[in-house]
DNA sequence: AATGAATGAGTATTCATTCAT
DNA sequence: TATGAATGAATACTCATTCAT
């Protein structure tokens, strides 16, 4: 006696959709940041009903941080294999050259959801587990070819390079970056 | 019993309203970042109703672009000042530690803002000015130290140590930045 | 003493709510008029939260124009209805006189919610679909007794007659109405 | 010792600064309705400071009575006008068909203007003068002639077809308004 | 006499979250 | 298990009006 014929729920048996909302918020976290990032434009990126977001995740908050966990652990291994290559300490400024420049694989938009990660970090203690390891592991890398102090700096360098190069409407030469990692590590 | 009428702060006349509200703003930025600032928070920091703060600016975005740009202005002559009295590389050298290691005026507080004004710059166009203005001062009193390419560096390492002493919970040992700008400026 | 938690009224499922909450605009409409129709007087009218309303319709206005569209299509069967017995030009006249005296269906609020219509359309060109709906309805009714020209013109007599009947606060006789009406159709 | 050397106000002794007002607040009707009518609107249309409208008037309530006040009486002398030029039946017919075709001098945005009078007097008594008062005078000119009865019925007409014209996309032809009008009178 | 700064009640709307189904 | 309707606190903002100057 009722009207509709049943047949309606679109997506029975979707077992990744966790995941999937998870990566959508990635995707919102880049585009709108932290500040514009709301339940309902994640469900929408993930093509979900919003209850499915408090049904997989306690809050909103708790999505945030998974979301800044699989950035940063996404991130890791990338950074990883773009040192893979690199054998001596030329081939090693090249490569952190290349970084900088945006000719490895990060674009803009990753680095972006990392600054928002940082700074969510700064006022949430539970993000903080998140950036230290991303920045052990860092370094880590960095130390196959330096010194830790050295890397340190190094790290600190490409941080603060990459944050004034997305910033800056003025163009960057790459010869300069070159030359300020070469004087860094004495390799000219 | 009925409702006490009581002291309902006669402020009327309140000349530097405006300005107050633009200080709160900076602070509630400082204290919640940008994602947790509302209207309200600033009107309580500043002590004023709520309707005070549309009365005075367009619109929340209008208010923080002003709180910001007060920002930048006020951290740039800080940052002039902080250098002012190194005469050689090495001071200058110790002058560049000083600053990373905090033990120059400017306090956690006022680079979480800065960091804010950095992501917000990302999304809204308007604050990019504000960003370029800071960048360029700041590089202009490097530039009296070194050459300009190096300066770009130095500004880099500054940016890029100060976010992860930020971030970071380990110890950092003024020694290693002290080695780690003397690398870079060729002073042992 | 303390605060009573009391009835909270457990409304879920309430299958029909939106359909409601356009009656209600309705009403509202017909009470304060578009000028102070607000979300709270429409909430209270419908008794539902106020959070319902965006939740059901994207704005004040879309709900207000979907108020303003059943409106209509609730007014032109009764239109259509209230000349059904009339047979020849002479119960014609009289079914015009019912309906401008009053006598027939409509009330006052309901010409007020056609009146408030009328003005909002002139502002919001979303709306004329409806007016023009309404009219080209209207029309074809009359011109079941007479004449397309002559339909536009007792529409019109209609119309003015029952704005000024409804703002006169002098008595309008029913017999005057009678032979304006038969003056126009040449039924004495 | 103040700052400001005094040399501000710049318009002192502005004696129709209230008459400016209520035809600013005319002007704001007519562009906004009642429902869009503000206090900031007015004073921004008639360049006067905001305390100015609260000052010269108890509230917007009687700011707009007194617009609606002068707009029936600057509407009436032109309708007595119009029909000034009219000797028999015929010019009658036809004064009455130039007045519902715009080749009159009333605009759209005065009859859109007479529109909320009249809504906004269905629901504040204050307005029933008004637009009683307009009434009576638009009648006694139709009265020099016709007889009472047919008066009220072509003033009926005149308004019911203007607003059908206003609202109106489709074209409307003027031999069908004379037509109209025509068979009304009894003037082919 | 005149005003612009100030106010707080009121506006529509957004939001994360709840919960009956 | 999964959802979409539902909620009410919170959001930014508008408003007519007040009042110290």
């Amino acid at each position: 006696m009722t009207a509709v014929p049943a047949a309606r729920s679109p997506r029975r048996y979707d077992p990744d959709r966790k995941s999937r909302i998870v990566d959508a918020a990635i995707e919102v976290i880049a585009d709108h940041g932290v500040a514009g990032t709301t339940s309902r434009l994640i469900a929408a990126a993930a093509d979900v009903p919003l209850g499915s977001l408090t049904y997989h995740f306690d809050s909103i908050d708790d999505l945030l941080e998974q979301a800044f966990r699989r950035h940063a652990e996404r991130m890791s291994p990338r950074y990883e294999a773009h040192f893979e290559k690199a054998t001596d300490l030329a081939g090693f400024a090249t490569a952190v050259t290349d970084l900088i420049s945006g000719d490895a694989g990060g674009d803009a938009r990753d680095w972006a959801v990392s600054y928002e990660l940082y700074l969510a970090a700064l006022r949430n203690p539970a993000l903080r587990g998140v950036t230290e390891a991303w920045m052990r592991r860092s370094r880590m890398v960095l130390e196959r070819f330096i010194d830790p102090v050295t890397a340190r700096g190094i790290d600190a360098l490409i941080e603060g390079l990459v944050i004034h190069l997305t910033l800056s409407t003025a163009s960057f030469d790459r010869a300069d970056t070159r030359a300020i990692v070469g004087r860094f590590l004495g390799v000219p």
